[in-house]
DNA sequence: AACTATTTATAAGA
DNA sequence: TTCTTATAAATAGTT
């Protein structure tokens, strides 16, 4: 900084002190959120490091578009929070079971109703596909789990009346 | 600041720069945690307005303790990403079907397979429950779909070939 | 939880 | 958008 007459002379005003309002002006707004934006997952990525966290961060901008940021991913900290009700505790259904007591009581409701262990073999075949590719299974929720449970031994059930067999 | 013999008196060696890297320390994880999520959600709420968006964030914590925040709602703007990809585009799946178009082809591909209208009522029920009760189908994702459906599929054949007869 | 020296982020300007 | 710079804001280490 060059001092003349004892006085600093300043370059710029540097940075002043804001109300964190509305900015009217497009130009300032879109300057301001990409300042911004950048600032914001810079410390995301940090406090994730120093915190020992999973952090994911999604913003809308104002022309729609999607800016995330999530570690391990955005999506995995999403399917985390499934099972969760809004004061972050977790969900039971009407039955009071979790998610795993439920998984539990759907295989041993399979187990139990056939001797044909190649159904259950295949309901867990096709149940570990479906975790494996979609990474998906826990984003059900119990509700949905529940539902699922009943297309499948309703739909079996159809087509064991219909085939007039007994396994 | 107290000065004597004209130097001055730290009374603390202040905010020292530091390597972002895992912190070992319980305690000074919780404690840095503790400050760099209340500075991070404070910065959230300032480039929300600053920056004209809509923020959602998601932190889980070493305890597995979600912290959430989000203007308006952290859901409305998961609901708004969920059927985006990663680039922000519409989700199509390998065959270039949209949501809506591989339902369609489900609800088709089981009602070829078998004569008995019965099952893909059933299935058609069980759906009409799914959707009504969790509000929610249309939250899976395409892939989650695929995988639903080789479940259905894939436990049907193993059912009737168990069952040695033909629909 | 409070303090404070210092680092870090950033508003304004170019 | 990117750079600069003075200043505001956040925070690491300490108490």
């Amino acid at each position: 900084m060059i001092v003349s007459n004892g006085i600093p002379e300043k370059k710029t005003k540097g940075k002043r002190k804001i109300e964190i309002q509305k900015i009217d002006k497009k130009t300032s707004l879109q300057v301001s959120f990409s300042k911004r934006r950048k600032g914001l997952f810079k410390k995301v990525a940090k406090t994730r490091v120093l915190g020992g966290t999973d952090i994911a961060i999604l913003i809308q901008s104002l022309g729609n578009k999607f800016f995330t940021f999530g570690e391990p991913s955005v999506e995995s900290i999403l399917n985390r929070c499934q099972f969760l009700d809004d004061a972050h505790n977790p969900v039971v259904d009407e039955r009071g079971e979790t998610f795993e007591e439920m998984l539990t009581r759907l295989r041993d409701k399979v187990s139990n109703r056939t001797s044909h262990n190649s159904v259950v073999d295949e309901m867990g075949k096709n149940e570990r596909k479906f975790r494996r590719e979609n990474e998906n299974l826990e984003k059900m929720k119990l509700g949905e789990l529940g539902a699922f449970e009943e297309i499948l031994t309703g739909l079996r059930d159809e087509v064991l009346n219909h085939a007039s067999v007994s396994l």
